[in-house]
RNA sequence: GCCAACCUAGCUCAGGGGUAGAGCAGCUCACUCGUAAUGAGCAGGUCGUCAGUUCGAAUCUGACGGUUGGCUCCA
């Protein structure tokens, strides 16, 4: 029976019943303890525990030995049905358990299963015995504070996270790829590369980017705008901040006014930096009398935005408190809504495509129980966005009421290098703003019509999207985004005028090459460009000097053939025309 | 915000109740050197901040600040 389970299935069994073997361990060593829950999850486990003191980091090496001796009994798991109130008596001295028996439904079959001495309410599955699990492929990983019950006015237990495989080479790799997104940390990367950095004595959560993280942005920047241009977009700026007026007609004050700096007062009057651009897209709408036949506008903008977050959650570019969106704003008539989407969706494709990205999820978001605007309006909205993720023929999750109140939107996830997600695109539709700022075009009729709205971010935010770049390329970004993309090698400090000669060749051709002139040896100029990751060394010496030429290393440690400056030039010119990703 | 761990030179880290160390980076000097580290020397820190204990604190205690892992995966 067991080879008819999937590995999926397979592997929620281990790591569902290793999560008890551990809450079996953890009883062990402190009889007293009170379990809460314990569930597989993606790669492992966690149980969470209320424990007399705090786990330190020693203590897991000893519940993980425990555990092996647990494992290695061969016991069996057997599951018992007991109904409520056996429950109850069963877990007496058991508090969590006894909230999660008195929350389940009167109709479900409430059972428990046995390991070795360890009873547990559980509806299972779990592994036939401990056999099933091998001693070598789970381990311990790390210690965190987690609310019972994800809820902040709840105790605060200790929960151990574990991972579990189905043989020890599955955990040994699965260890691997978390030791290479530990070498691919954006934070590590960006400090090591000189990308950006950010400063608690100036403000956590605020970005600073240096010369080389600036070369990034620029290259990203100047891409996204010809691309907007050629999408048939106009771009705008608008100001950091706005006064109450504007938050209170928005609403932000009335909903999101906790996610807001504090205001600035000034002449009476309160300003707010913003966390959004829409409102100031919408007071340059209603700056004129629009007619249908000025819509659809696409308005674009890399707009500055301020929010706050709690300390807790900010990490590295991910999560910030100031960020440039890569905002637009689409103002258009009920009937182009449709193309306006598709052609969003497409944009964004066109934009994961170029920068490397090629597996893509889409979630559609529907109308929630609480919201605004008219059903028609809705069916309406959500049928574009359904029909545009059709026509791209892209797979989707439908997301049942999980639209923000205020219009269904498509998510993009996208994955990285490393088979991670990352949410950044969003598209989404808003009856509200259009609605509260009163907002109208004349229609072919004469009369005064509400113009639809569409919000959308293509890579979300630049810090972020940056983090994920970085992280998807480990730091050895493609040549159109590398900030230095050759760095030129004389073999001998007397080749150094020939070297800068040809820096200089490549540098006032457009692009960013430099020569390196220091007093260190050829073989450690070479190692100081590769560990920078830069993707061409030229090696210059006598040979090349006399041909006119360069000798080509690239990163990848590959040499080519020695060539002119000229025709090499011509290579990295069609690379960054054509962006091409090595 | 809450729980835990951590905070020593620009970076990575060692040390630890008697007043601070390494490697790399930086600076100086020497070196005619072909595809991942030439050598020598110099300089660099009120050991996160503020209090307390002590003859003496970077080391022990506390508060504060920051960083990191979590706080969404539901028997």
């Amino acid at each position: 029976m067991a080879d008819t389970l999937t590995r999926d299935e397979r592997l929620y069994r281990i790591r569902h019943t290793t999560a008890h073997v551990m809450a079996e361990a953890v009883l062990q060593m402190f009889p007293d303890a009170k379990i809460a829950i314990g569930p597989p999850i993606d790669n492992g486990f966690y149980y969470d525990f209320d424990l007399p003191r705090s786990l330190k980091p020693e203590d897991l090496e000893q519940i993980e030995e425990k555990m092996r001796e647990i494992v290695k009994g061969k016991h069996a798991l057997t599951r018992e049905v007991v109904g409520k109130e056996k429950a109850r008596e069963i877990f007496h001295d058991q508090p969590f358990k006894l909230e999660l028996i008195d929350d389940l439904p009167e109709d479900v079959e409430v059972s428990t299963y046995t390991v070795d001495t360890f009873v547990d309410l559980c509806k299972g599955p779990h592994v036939e015995d401990t056999g099933a699990i091998h001693p070598k492929s789970f381990k311990l990983l790390n210690v965190a504070g987690a609310y019972w019950r994800g809820d902040e006015k709840r105790p605060m237990l200790q929960r151990i996270y574990g991972t579990a495989w189905e043989t020890p080479k599955e955990l040994r790799e699965h260890l691997n790829w978390l030791a290479e997104i530990e070498k691919r940390d954006h934070r590590k990367l960006g400090r090591e590369l000189d990308l950006f950095s950010t400063h608690e004595e100036a403000g956590s959560g605020l970005i600073y980017w240096h010369p080389k993280g600036a070369r990034i942005r620029t290259a990203i920047e100047d891409f996204w705008r010809e691309e907007h241009r050629r999408g048939g977009y106009e771009l705008l700026y608008t100001p950091h901040v706005g006064k109450s007026w504007l938050w209170e007609t928005s609403g932000h004050l009335g909903f999101y006014a906790e996610n807001m700096y504090s205001p600035m007062e000034l002449d009476n009057a309160d300003y707010y930096a913003k966390p959004m651009n829409c409102p100031f897209h919408i007071m340059i709408y209603q700056t004129a009398k629009r007619s249908y036949r000025d819509l659809p506008l696409r308005w674009g903008e890399l707009g500055t935005v301020y929010r706050y977050e709690r300390s807790g959650v900010l990490h590295g570019l991910l999560r910030v408190r100031g960020f440039t969106q890569d905002d637009a704003h689409i103002f258009c008539t009920p009937d182009q809504v449709e193309d306006e989407i598709l052609e969003v969706l497409q944009f964004s494709m066109r934009m994961w495509h170029a920068f490397g990205f090629d597996r893509i999820k889409a979630y559609l978001s529907t109308r929630p129980e609480k919201s605004v605007g008219d059903q028609a309006d809705w069916d309406r909205a959500t049928e574009s966005l359904r029909k545009a993720l059709e026509a791209e023929g892209m797979e989707y999750e439908l997301d049942e009421g999980g639209g923000a109140f205020y219009g269904p939107k498509i998510d993009l996830k996208v994955q990285d290098a490393l088979g991670r997600e990352w949410q950044m695109t969003t598209v989404q539709f808003d009856f509200n703003l259009p609605e509260r700022f009163g907002m109208t075009f004349v229609d072919k009729d004469g009369q005064e019509k509400r113009p639809y709205m569409v919000h959308r971010a293509l890579l979300g935010s630049l810090e972020r999207f940056f983090g994920v770049l970085i992280e998807h390329y480990g730091g050895a970004f493609p040549v159109w985004l590398a900030p230095v993309q050759g760095v030129v090698v004389p073999v001998a400090p007397a080749f150094n005028d020939y070297a800068d000669q040809v820096a200089k060749t490549l540098f006032d051709a457009g692009y960013r090459f430099e020569a390196d002139l220091s007093d260190n040896r050829m073989n450690a100029k070479i190692r100081s460009a590769q560990t920078s990751k830069v993707p061409y060394m030229l090696v210059v010496g006598e040979n090349e000097q006399t041909a006119g030429q360069v000798s080509v290393r690239t990163r990848t440690g590959e040499r080519l053939d020695p060539m002119s400056v000229d025709a090499f030039l011509k290579m990295v010119a069609k690379k960054v025309t054509d962006r091409e990703l090595i």
